[in-house]
DNA sequence: GTCTATAGACGGATAGAC
DNA sequence: GTCTATCCGTCTATAGAC
């Protein structure tokens, strides 16, 4: 049997820390996991977990980082891309990305909004920062002076790309939380398709130097 | 001055519980707000409040109640409606309707998705239950044998108007969270028609028996 | 690097007086 | 209907042995 399977493996206790925290933060909820539930599933003590964080949040920061940094990477070459409309469907389409691949950390943070927007100190937290970065990201197409209408088609387009995404991609599993047998999941790139052509959709109806055909009436 | 304002009022106790339960459960989050606290806030003691409830989720429990049984009329009511296209917009306009109205509530469900996903038991209680609701107002729309396409964009269409609601309406404020001084809330008004209008981009690449016209291009 | 043991605090919930 | 007092559980975090 490879001695890397089953509970045998060692030295990446800090690794499988991570893995099962985020996962039973994910599931549970951050405040109703306990240190001693993550230290039980990973067959070690609580006492352990303080060598490696230094505190529980200690635990959450340490995944959520490299997500904001991806995040804030995308952010960043965003803004200093040409503000057209093959721009826009270009963010769209890295930001589903990341979210597909960070899915793990995306519905830890989805599910614990309340716990991120209140963090114990607000100094060194970057986590409540979801919406500075949502906006970065919404300016990025709409450009700083847009009217409300577009900021908000804008917003609607990322919340509705990565919410379907969540909705459809099936939960880690392995323990509760789906119980309902509900449609089959889509398959992530056909998934990854649809979305893309959801927000490309919404973002038509803004203006932006680039328009694509113009098609489409207005509602009233 | 009125004797019905400042903090001289009575009779109305359980009423009050509820209202800065839900505040401070979707401020904080549930679990963070303690039941001292809330009574603190309301001057009364602990014990106080178990005389009108009989634990901690059923202060939860009370106050959404009302809120899904709102929601479960409009489900009743879309499934009898016939499949067309205006049915479709009359569906996410009441959407938008009951989460603007109960923009509290939703906002407290949306930050305490982990504790409403995982209660205590979940024999009686409704509240982790919003998959099938959205999967049969969905249903509603596509009817019952949709391909994922058509099924994603509905999903889609719910989330991109509610997100945004809940995005550009402002915090009940009073206390802390939105610190941030970003732009301006759009009108309540406004905001609904712009979303409302997003919705029906979306859910014109959905194929129902009475489509719009026919002046979209597919991505690939 | 992991353990045992425990400190120290706070939570939800109940009993019983008024 | 509200209070005082208290029970009992659990939690984070730390001290110190191995």
């Amino acid at each position: 049997m490879d001695p890397a399977a089953q509970g045998g493996r060692r030295g990446d206790t800090r690794q499988r820390i991570q893995q099962v925290a985020l996962e039973l933060f994910a599931e549970q909820g951050y405040e109703r996991t306990s240190l001693r539930e993550i230290a039980e599933r990973l067959g070690v003590t609580k006492a352990a977990l303080y060598y490696h964080f230094k505190s529980k949040e200690d635990i959450v920061r340490s995944f959520s980082e490299d997500y904001l940094d991806e995040l804030d990477e995308l952010v960043t070459w965003a803004k200093a891309q040409p503000r057209t409309a093959a721009t826009a469907q270009k963010i769209v389409d890295r930001y589903i990305a990341l979210v597909m691949e960070r899915r793990e950390v995306f519905r830890f943070m989805e599910r614990n909004q309340a716990m991120l927007h209140r963090s114990d100190d607000h100094k060194h937290h970057r986590l409540e920062q979801f919406r500075p970065r949502m906006n970065a990201l919404v300016e990025a197409i709409t450009g700083p002076d847009a009217p409300t209408r577009s900021r908000v088609r804008a917003t609607a387009a990322f919340f509705a790309v990565s919410a379907s995404c969540m909705f459809f991609m099936p939960d880690p599993s392995g323990s509760a939380g789906s119980a309902i047998p509900f449609q089959p999941a889509p398959d992530a790139e056909d998934l990854h398709k649809i979305v893309v052509e959801i927000a490309d959709d919404i973002l038509h109806g803004i203006d932006t130097p680039g328009p694509g055909p113009a098609s489409r009436g207005p509602a009233t």
